[in-house]
DNA sequence: CACAAGATAGAAACCGGTTGCAGAAAAAGC
DNA sequence: GCTTTTTCTGCAACCGGTTTCTATCTTGTG
């Protein structure tokens, strides 16, 4: 069953010539005669004859893999933006090793150790934001080239990054509640001291602050405890800022997810929507769309594109200045929102 | 930025001794002394020396990860899949190569390369099955363990593998149907000849046929063509046979997503749900919940964690015996389904 | 026909680890 | 105190490729 590997010694000795030149032959670097080439491929084709890739790699240096970092894939916004960045490596060389985050441990192990294993040429950090100035001094002396996707520091000055207007999706959706006419809007989303360090819940929630502020409103944020599953926590965190008195008439929750479980809470409250209340939420996942949920949508897939694209480059150009791209984003009416009852 | 890397020689200098004492220190294998040790352990860190992989790879023979083939993991159900299998790794020291399916020619030149590459240690397929006898053949005499999720063969005997029970699962879904009351049932699937030879839509069917059959009435399916994306694909079948004259009553879909497609028809039809018409999808995903879809609820997550645990085994094992495990489905009742108008 | 230039192919060093073997040093036994 | 045993460590081979350098064989030119 497992018969001990051919090596390009056992297709030299068969084709009668040396390890270098069988090398040679099937790189299809020059120096090679026609007849001998023909001669080699014939003996790999035999012997069926497949290259070790851990010589390979130990002696050009080269790993041709690329490391991705991503939390719980199952999630959609994640695994869209991984998907974009698992298209862009089709057609490279390049092979993708994940690395799945599920606990806030494997989180610190894979900042500590995954940039600076020599295993890839790259490491592609999606969606995980360094937690603080020792990371971000860690990561920018990897081994390897770094580039982070939905994942920003204030610190981090030079490392290329892709990532999206939170601050600015969450003041849309505010202007856009404000705009029909609400004036106590809730929002529902993280606690900023999360055991992931995701940070786009607190950037969404900061521009509904932004929005609320210049309008001269309060906010009325309900946050979720650590350690519930996103859309319980959020249908438990709703539930409390709509049993006030002067419950909103309107709330934004910091991604779709969360949304839903507003929705729910409402439900369970008897309050109708769009009537009693208006929900708006944030990614524009496919779920939204099927329950007509008024949303904000980024580029998930573009993002994670753009990403790897970055990575190739700085992988190809050696360095690149380092760059931060915002990309961004649309709000998308839909069923979930209208003027409040008055 | 890119000093070059401290090698194992790097710290042999430092500590004063010899390159395989270094190795030895840090593998914690006896037979160094307990000071000697230290010293080396310290020069590691000053030095944040990191062995390289490939060296360690090429010279043990081992190359600590596993392969995994898979189509689309954006949907909900390969990636929950994909997940449970991920979840088994996390405590182990091997890493995760991906290898995503995107187009038929990927799956092609992807069945043929993995297996044999000597790059993994064992290579996981989920949800793709072999064509032919000459893929499973290929597959048989693969350089490393493989298994099988969600894919089978009727030639594959000596591979192992965890399939799920569709054909019980498509019976199980007509017959409640069939005990609601329905006479005229549908089926919305996939062709058998789709490009990605997907498997499960035509096993679902043949319980669907097997059911009518057992009751003596007769199918009505409709089927997506190839190219169109699932949703819309369903919808437009079942637009086909919920035209007809004696159009059905119910609708088994061959899973959730395309039940939802099945729904969109029927919406735009003027059909209500379930009173016109009874859906029934299969997978139950997370959207079959929200929107109270009855289905077919199959272990993804489960059917991924066995299945890497099967291939786990193998390795630590050797060859165990081919195991092929059938994983039970389970009727999930909501409200897409009633007893027909009559 | 002699010689220079160019095309091929082999030998050997190298990539960076691991590990079997042997010798040196330390500990134990007499 | 000397031999024997045990412990520790260095040396060198090896894993399976790539690549540089050089020798040899052709071929072309004067």
């Amino acid at each position: 069953m497992t018969r001990k590997p051919v090596t390009i010694h056992d297709v030299a000795r068969r084709a009668g010539v040396s390890a270098g030149t069988v090398s040679r032959a099937m790189a299809g670097r020059p120096g090679v005669h026609e007849a001998t080439r023909h001669r080699v491929l014939e003996a790999v084709e035999a012997l069926r004859y497949t290259p070790n890739l851990a010589a390979q790699r130990l002696s050009t240096g080269k790993h041709l893999s690329i490391a991705v970092i991503v939390p719980f894939f199952t999630s959609a916004p994640v695994s869209a933006r991984l998907n974009g960045a698992v298209s862009v490596l089709a057609n490279s060389p390049y092979d993708l090793i994940i690395h799945s985050i599920q606990t806030p441990e494997q989180r610190d192990s894979c900042f500590q150790l995954i940039p600076h294993r020599r295993q890839a040429d790259g490491v592609l950090i999606i969606s995980l934001s360094p937690r603080d100035d020792h990371e971000v001094a860690s990561l920018r002396r990897a081994a390897v080239p770094v580039v982070l996707i939905d994942s920003d520091h204030p610190s981090v000055t030079s490392l290329p990054r892709v990532v999206m207007d939170d601050v600015a999706g969450g003041r849309k959706a505010t202007e856009y509640l404000l705009t029909l006419g609400h004036r106590r809007i809730g929002f529902v989303g993280d606690r900023t001291d999360n055991p992931f360090h995701f940070i786009w819940s607190r950037d969404r929630q900061l521009g509904y602050r932004q929005a609320l502020e210049a309008a001269g409103l309060p906010p009325y944020s309900g946050l979720c405890g650590e350690g519930e599953p996103s859309r319980a926590g959020a249908r438990s965190a709703a539930r409390a800022i709509l049993s006030t008195p002067d419950r909103p008439t309107a709330v934004v929750a910091a991604n779709d997810t969360r949304a839903i479980g507003v929705l729910e809470a409402a439900r369970e409250l008897g309050l109708r929507v769009p009537e009693d209340l208006s929900v708006i939420g944030y990614d524009d996942i496919e779920i939204a769309e099927l329950i007509g949920l008024t949303t904000i949508r980024q580029p998930l897939g573009a993002s994670g594109q753009r990403g790897m694209q970055l990575l190739l480059d700085r992988l190809v150009g050696g360095a690149v200045e380092p760059v931060r791209e915002v990309l961004p984003v649309e709000l998308v009416a839909r069923g979930t929102t209208a003027p409040p009852a008055r």
